[in-house]
DNA sequence: ATGAAAGCGCTAACAA
DNA sequence: TTGTTAGCGCTTTCAT
């Protein structure tokens, strides 16, 4: 009494109703090995006919792949990783794995947990989007050559793929364009993370490059919700000479940030102009609209799939750091200055 | 030559410094069969100098579980679907179930390719979450007795569990809210599916229960998009005599209700309420913020788990309805008529 | 209370 | 070209 109805179908039906040994069968559905046309035709027939799948579990356990990547993620409030987990399932599905879904809440002791069970489950490889707090189990995983990239983040101290995008372009381009539209003292909301200092570095070289000396108080940093995004700007906006303008690390921020000035009567962007990153939905639901800086975020779970796969594969075992270009899209929430 | 750097430690292993069997082990391990104290402690005490982990897919071969659960979703653009995600992922990491991620695109082929590759990998059950097309697929699930739950909408001509949200009760809510108001002709974009349908029928029934008789064109139906609501309420604002408040049938809606209201120059909530379903993170971007009808996301995930958990142990295979209830949460877009 | 051994469904080395 | 067979790591029945 199994409570299943139906008994599923294995490779030895197929070899008994066509005939043949399951080592035939097995070539067929592998399509190695030699085999005539005849046979791999006559096996292939019954398959379809029997609507016969083989069971991932059994040819796992014989070295092959489970065909499942986990995806680490911090915290799928920030929309920018629905975004991720979106095109990586996109692109996951296209070369046949699909991505188990681990939330991380940027807790070491969390990811410690997903990576032993998706270990356990022998999931191929793994994919860890945008932060990681554990770094020596990292670098575990490294040694133990467990297919790992990092997505939209990097770790340079430790030799492993990562597919990205160029942080300090980024940052740069965010400061360039604010600067172009005359703005000198621009106000920072800054985040913890590679990426975070990244832009914040970018920021730095864009007012450089435009003979801006740096002044001290303007780059704040915060945690990662609409909230501390919110509170961080309204320091920055109670300044006594507060800046003209706010570049949001992430979209988040630059959405908090709108609310800051909203409920200090501040106009944007007549009297302060924000920026975000990520280029979000969220820039056209907020009003104005936010400008933001868009990473090519498809491509990015596209190459990260290449890369792991690979790796799982093992055509390719050599280091690959992938960084892509970020592009400032215009909206309404930026202006020029005075 | 694997590739592999540790060689995985196995049941074997474990059994041979212990100096038992492996039966004796996979007894500890599962905390079943007669053993005695002392040999279960020796046991425990080798397996956790170890690290030793025992291998799901093989034990999953066995018959017991893949610990993997499916869960479908039309499209994480809404960003409902990214809440209901994140609560089900939750409550699955607490039931010790991994959560593989599916997008379906509301496309009946996707979902019938998901299901066939995750019943390859002997997912132990599917979570279907909003919407489902391919109804003879579905049906064909239920006979063959596969652990489903439909979670925040029903098929009520199909025999098969059931966790929601009352979206009758729902869309009754949001128009007494506007009825109290004082707003008599109220807009709806609603969308082509059973909540939707079962929001409007609420709708319908508030006016009915404040003597308000229905009127002919205030209810448009319009893809999930933020585009598609912006349009579709744009021709309900462009009626001669266009209603005062707006009924949208989620959040993402709403917002596009709220972006054709200004892209006209309508005021909200003094010329025009505006009210959302679902009180996603968007309803406090947006501005004014959102009021909205809030759903018991985790509670549902939560529910969720626990019925299918019941289903895949087969504690439990009585058929399970559960709906829940919705809670108004008012904000700045709906205010008192005229 | 413990162990020997069969077998889950598949793959691959080796034989024929 | 095709088949035989030994496992992969585990669970479970049946002896002991």
């Amino acid at each position: 009494m199994t409570g299943k109805v139906t008994m599923k179908t294995t490779i030895y039906d197929i070899a008994r109703i066509a005939g043949v040994s399951t080592a035939t069968v097995s070539k067929v559905i592998n399509n190695n090995g030699r085999i005539s046309d005849k046979t791999r035709k006559k096996v292939q027939k019954i398959i379809d006919e029997l609507q016969y799948h083989p069971n991932v579990l059994a040819s796992a356990m014989k070295g092959k792949f489970t065909y499942q990547i986990a995806l680490l993620i911090p915290d799928i409030d920030n929309p920018v990783y629905a975004q991720y987990l979106k095109h990586i399932e996109e692109c996951g599905q296209d070369a046949g794995f699909s991505i188990v879904m681990c939330s991380t809440d940027n807790d070491a002791g969390k990811e410690a947990r997903h990576i032993a069970l998706m270990r356990q489950k022998r999931a191929d490889g793994f994919i860890i989007a945008s932060k990681f707090q554990n770094e020596p189990l990292l670098q575990a995983l490294i040694d133990e050559k467990v297919p790992v990239v990092l997505f939209a983040f990097e770790k340079p101290q430790l030799s492993v793929d990562c597919v990205t995008v160029d942080d300090f372009m980024g940052g740069f381009a965010a400061a360039e364009h604010l600067i172009s539209l005359g703005h000198r003292r621009i106000g920072v909301i800054a985040e913890h993370s590679y990426s975070g200092a990244e832009r914040v570095r970018g920021y730095f070289a864009a007012l450089q490059s435009a003979g801006i000396g740096e002044e001290d108080g303007l780059v704040i940093y915060a945690g990662s919700g609409l909230d501390e995004g919110e509170k961080a700007c309204g320091r920055l906006l109670d300044l006594d000479n507060r800046p003209s303008a706010i570049f949001g690390c992430n979209d988040v921020m630059a959405a908090g940030a709108l609310r800051a000035a909203r409920n200090r009567g501040i106009a944007v962007p007549g009297e302060l102009s924000v920026i975000g990153f990520d280029d979000t939905p969220w820039c056209r639901i907020v009003h104005p609209e936010l400008s933001s800086i868009a990473m090519p975020v498809h491509e990015l779970g596209k190459k990260a799939m290449e890369v792991i796969v690979n790796h799982i594969e093992q055509k390719d075992t050599s280091r690959q750091s992938i960084r892509m270009f970020p592009k400032l899209v215009v909206r309404g929430s930026t202006g020029p200055y005075g």
